[in-house]
Order: C-alpha cells, then structure tokens, then sequence
DNA sequence: TCTATTTCGGAGTAATTTGTCCGAATAATA
DNA sequence: TATTATTCGGACAAATTACTCCGAAATAGA
C-alpha cells in the first residue's frame, strides 16, 4: 500500500473538513460519522496533525477540530509527511541504506523519477485546489455512495 | 513503503540471480549471504516465486533454485504481483471501494496516472535488461558496499 | 457551580507482517 | 546404503500497524 491507513484517514477527514469551510470547529465525532471511520482512531490521527502544527483544536462543547491555516497553504505533502513521514520520497525502492547517485542500485534512476513526481504531486496540490474540485466535480469520499 | 521486506528481497535475489547467469541451479543460502539477507526468510520468498511458476527448485546437493524462463521473459511485474499482489495497480489510494471513473474520489485521476506510470515500469522493465544494466554501470543490490 | 461535550494521553488488544526454528522430503555422491 | 546438502511446509515468535478503551483535562452553557 502507498498510504498507511491513518494516512488514508488523514486525507479523507481533512478534504472533508476543506469541502465543509466551516465557521469554526468541527467535531471529530462529526467527521467519524459522516466518513465511516473509527472515531477513535481518527482521533488519534487528528492528534498527530495538531501536533505537527496543521491543524488546531478545542475542547468542551462546540469544540473540534479546524484548519491551523488557510485551505489553500496546507497541503497534501504536509498531511502525508505528518502522519507517514518523509521515507517514501527519499527512500531506495529496493530498502538499501545509502543508496543515491554515488552507489545507485539498479532500479534508482527510475524510481527516483516516480517518486519525485509523487512528491511534485503532494506539495503542488493544495487543500483548496481540492476543495473546489469536489464540489465542482462531485467527488466522493465516503466508502459508501448513498 | 511501496514494496514489503519481501518485495524486496525478491527483487534484489532475483536481480542478483539473473546477473549470475549460472548454469544450473544456485543456493538459497548462497543468494542469502551474498545479499546480508536472511536465509529462512528468503527461503519464504523464493517459495512465493516457484509456486508462482516464476522459478523452478531443485531439492539435495547441487540444487537450489533457477528462474523458471528466460530472464528476457520475467518482468518486475510478474516478481512483484507473485508477492504484493495486484492491488496497487487498480487500488484507490484513499482505500475506498468502487472507487473509478464513475464514482472517483478527489485524488483518482491523478493516482490513476501515477499507478499506470509504475505499472508500465514494471511491466515493460525485464531481469535481462537490468542484468545487462547492473555490469554496465555496475549497479548494486548489497546493503554495504564493501 | 454543575453538567454535558469535547479533545488529550496512555495503556491495552487485535491483526498483519516480518522473521525464526525444526523436522520431513528429496536427491547427489561416496 | 549412508551421508550430506538442499528445498518444503508448518508452527512458532517478534515487531509493527491498526484499532479500542478509559480516565483526565478543558470549556461552554444552564
């Protein structure tokens, strides 16, 4: 799998959030529901983006979750990085320690392309690009279509 | 991780092995010492492949185990499929289900590409021409470079 | 102040992946 | 035939990831 499953939660719960442009704070329960995911454990995911600074929250009623910046300056390479680190878009595909320009395994050279392009793919798409896709588009993201 | 520990031991003994060009059959613990790869757990791998029809073995002395086909007629494909399975190749990336043209989440045409782009890579990419490649340029599958 | 609502943090459980161990089956060779 | 080298298969152990539970802290509102 390319995103772990907190990862793929991530994306899901924070495009949701950017499609919503909400007043304030949403609850995580909220989100848990209309998603079909866990609701504790998105908690935990929506943890480690505060932690890293993408997100901010508040307790007691009214309280949730909300963008720790505007739509359009958060994006995908930070939730992605946030929750699964940065291994995929330096690491070798084949797991070998040092591998670079200097001691290239055989595969380098191409998987260095893919995952630049994964990586120019991430951080030039930005929560708002997204938000207005989904509502121009209809996207889904939800497991059932309803 | 893109591939899994054994995606990509696969890889680098099955790289290694076409490289080899032997005559006859080579030695799981052979291929395991030469790679710092553990030997039990390649011997795992290396069963993956056989039963994939992928490589053939020889039990007793001498034996050990051969690509099944002419290293020109294995893709990484075929390696990585026998042990990852297909689903990154038509998975959503936000793991949601039914996800395609007709009902695509926010992230499906773009992933749709990236995904083609890795498959074509592996698919059009055989153990021959990496085996020409790793003496031509003097590639590496060892984990220190010794 | 009391109560209800929410996130936070830590501990725990379940499932999957990674890795080990061992005995049985197979085959070459002396 | 006996010995040795090898893969095969199943059970097991360890590590990581996925997911749950619960009590504490914060905060809005009656």
């Amino acid at each position: 799998m390319l995103l772990s499953k907190a990862c793929e939660y991530g994306f899901r719960a924070v495009l949701h959030l950017a499609s919503l442009q909400p007043d304030g704070y949403v609850s995580i329960s909220t989100i848990s529901k209309e998603l079909n995911i866990s609701f504790a454990f998105l908690t935990k995911v929506f943890q480690q983006l505060t932690q890293a600074g993408l997100m901010t929250s508040h307790r007691g009623p009214n309280g949730g979750v909300a963008l720790a910046r505007s739509a359009s300056e958060i994006s995908l390479l930070d939730i992605y990085t946030a929750i699964d680190g940065p291994k995929l878009f330096y690491g070798c595909m084949l797991g070998l320690p040092n591998c670079g320009d200097a001691a290239p395994c055989p595969l380098h050279d191409q998987w260095s392309q893919e995952r630049g392009r994964l990586h120019q793919l991430f951080a030039s798409t930005d929560l708002e690009a997204l938000a207005n896709d989904m509502e121009r588009f209809n996207f889904r993201l939800k497991t059932a279509s309803e």
